[in-house]
DNA sequence: GCCGTTTTCGGCCCGACTGTTTTCAGTCG
């Protein structure tokens, strides 16, 4: 179930950190309970999230029963993923429904949001020694093995396995070889050489792009399709998978371990005519590459999507009916509930997911929905979103261009957005305390307003004269005057009343003073979103992904403003922002709040950036009658001259 | 520990690979 764990979205805090336990302080049985309260800090839904994944893999470690340690870690997926704040909800003794949440797990939830502690969690915390989780952390020992290393031989830490594995002591422990513990000794070693580290959308995409045409070139290849959490836009990459349609298997494992790419061949294998390859790209990340059979691929395709917890609701979809899923097919089970084996099997395979999906009674899923958030439920009663798609963008809100930290000057810029088929964009450069980004003083704005003016004046007789460029949108195109303005660290907009009222769309946004207080930079975030000039915040959270920790927010008191002023939320397409996220994009949903989605370009090879926004859309459920910048110009113009503009 | 238009008890997802072992358990995706 590493699986489970690797999909935990981000980062938090080290549990030493969420539960504190302070040696003066008299202990918790002594307390009652109502003299805690509000003064106890409330925990984010992934720290929560955090402390049930540990149980878990604590309750592992000590030999408890698998399914017991599986509904901690599901419970953990429920709350990291739920759109509500789990911890808010809970003081307010209004607990939402959580899938894999009952009694025993909502009881500990209680406590944790009453008291900050846990009392189930500070007794494992002594039973199981904390740091002998980071022993699952080496490849091929699990919780089995490393539970069994502590017990026999005292081992807590990976700096006791190493010393224990070299003076060769593993071995006297039962089950183990001495070729086992050289593995272990090689896991970690690529511990130490290779720290784990998950690769942006952008990058993820070149490698796939060149591997793509690589192996389709090889005779036989029917189609290739990126499969795994690319394919499901989740926000960064660990291994790659490749998915090849092919009736000559051995043929494509030869010439992919045959490429220059790759620098090792990890292992390969496969039966029922279906081969897979594992290899280590050079200078890059660990390639799974499976092959599909030539016609059958629909299962093979839902499989390697994932994501496991998805494939698992599937996979028990399928039991109720009387069969059994893999990969390969589906296969009828007998009276025993187990799956008929040998010749006489009654098997079904299909062509395309969609096909696979109806089998289960179920209309087609979308890759970006399959995460077990309710996709399942929404598809069985119908109600699945109409996702919005990269082709319903009709124009771009954000990009920058040389006047302030962009690439190229302002006509080239129109010229080619002109060409690329959108409807408008919005040009949005830096304001002029954003002394850094070389941002606009109110003079250079005028200067910028003239030379726009003068290009659309130019686009306008060219589209009555009937002279449009090759791929231009049929309604012409317009580039909008906008600008991004920062919320200055005193809580004041960059520019005046007077000169934010004359430009066509207001972006505002927070580049500095990120470590004030939540409630200073509430304050500015208010200053911004109440004020009828400003039309879009721009990546809300200001994080940058395993860079910088997101802005410390009252979310929800953010979402609501958002959505009473009209205000819309950008979705920055930014692979290395990616912001809002998925999570707080459905939040910000349901609190009734409208988005766009923007590629932040400064470059011109940043325009797709959208795709990874249109991405995170989809994964935040979202349709097209969410996001503002699908509506044609005249309309979006419109919406954005008539704030508030709510979703109705 | 969770969950139920076949159940409040008895189930709970699938297959491949690896290694240690003579028939299976642990790990991984």
């Amino acid at each position: 179930m590493k699986e489970a764990l690797s999909e935990a979205d981000s980062p938090v805090p080290a549990p030493a950190e969420v539960v504190t336990v302070d040696p003066d302080d008299p202990p918790y049985e002594s307390r009652p309970r109502a003299s805690r309260g509000d003064d106890v800090p409330l925990l984010a839904n992934v720290e929560l999230a955090r402390i049930f994944y540990e149980i878990g893999d604590m309750l592992e470690l000590q030999g408890e029963l698998p399914f017991k340690t599986a509904a901690y870690r599901r419970a953990a997926d429920s709350i990291a993923h739920s759109p509500a704040d789990v911890a808010t909800a809970y003081r307010r003794k209004a607990p939402p429904a959580l899938s894999g949440v009952g009694k025993a797990i909502a009881d500990k939830l209680a406590e944790l949001t009453d008291t900050g502690r846990l009392r189930f969690y500070e007794r494992l915390r002594r039973d199981v020694p904390p740091s002998l989780v980071t022993l699952l952390a080496v490849p091929g020992l699990g919780p089995r093995t490393a539970g069994d290393l502590w017990r026999a031989l005292g081992i807590t830490s990976l700096d006791e396995l190493e010393v224990a594995a070299r003076a060769g002591r593993l071995r006297a422990v039962r089950g183990i070889s001495e070729r086992t513990e050289n593995k272990i000794i090689d896991g970690l070693e690529q511990l130490r050489k290779r720290p784990p580290r998950r690769m942006r959308l952008g990058q993820a995409s070149e490698i796939l792009e060149r591997l793509a045409i690589l192996l389709g070139g090889v005779s036989g290849v029917r189609s290739v399709v990126p499969a795994g959490s690319y394919r499901r836009r989740r926000e960064t990459v660990g291994d790659l998978d490749l998915l090849v349609e092919t009736d000559r298997g051995r043929d494509l494992i030869e010439a992919l371990h045959a490429s220059a790419a790759v620098e090792r061949v990890g292992g390969h294998g496969g039966r029922l005519g279906q081969l897979r390859t594992t290899v280590q790209l050079l200078r890059g990340p660990q390639l799974d590459v499976m092959t599909m059979p030539l016609g059958a691929t629909g299962t093979y395709l839902v499989h390697f999507t994932g994501s496991a917890d998805h494939n698992v609701r599937l996979r028990e979809l399928a039991r109720d009916r009387g069969w059994s899923l893999s990969e390969h097919g589906f296969t009828r089970l007998g009276e025993d509930g187990e799956a008929l084996a040998g010749q006489g099997a009654e098997r079904r395979t299909f062509a395309t997911e969609e096909e696979v999906y109806d089998f289960l009674g179920l209309p087609f899923i979308a890759p970006e929905l399959r995460e077990d958030r309710g996709e399942i439920e929404a598809a069985r009663e119908g109600r699945l979103p109409e996702l919005v798609d990269i082709s319903d963008l009709q124009g771009d809100c954000h990009t920058h261009s040389e006047w302030s930290d962009g690439s190229k000057p302002i006509d080239v810029w129109a010229e080619a957005a002109r060409r690329r088929g959108y409807a408008y964009q919005v040009l949005t450069d830096h304001s002029h305390s954003l002394t850094i980004a070389n941002g606009l003083d109110p003079g250079r704005v005028e200067q910028q307003r003239r030379i726009i003016g003068e290009l659309n004046e130019r686009f306008a007789r060219e589209e009555a004269a009937g002279s449009l460029p090759d791929g231009a949108h049929p309604s012409g195109f317009r580039l909008l005057h906008g600008c991004e303005m920062e919320i200055r660290t005193d809580g004041r907009l960059d520019y005046d009343d007077a000169l934010l009222a004359r430009f066509d769309v207001v972006v505002a946004s927070l580049h500095v003073g990120r470590r004030q207080p939540r409630k200073q930079l509430m304050e500015r975030y208010f200053t911004a979103l109440r004020s009828p000039h400003v039309d879009i915040i721009a990546h809300p959270s200001g994080r940058k992904i395993g860079i910088r920790e997101d802005l410390d927010l009252d979310w929800d008191v953010f979402y609501r403003t958002a959505a009473e002023t009209g205000t819309l939320l950008e979705i920055n397409g930014s692979d290395e922002r990616l912001d809002l996220d998925d999570r707080r994009i459905r939040a910000a949903l349901e609190a009734g709040c409208r988005f766009t989605v923007d590629s932040d370009a400064h470059y011109m090879s940043e325009w797709d950036n959208v795709i990874w926004g249109i991405g995170l859309a989809r994964r935040g459920w979202l349709e097209k009658r969410h996001v503002a910048n699908t509506l044609p110009r005249d309309e979006f113009l419109a919406l954005i001259a008539d704030k508030p503009h709510r979703v109705a």
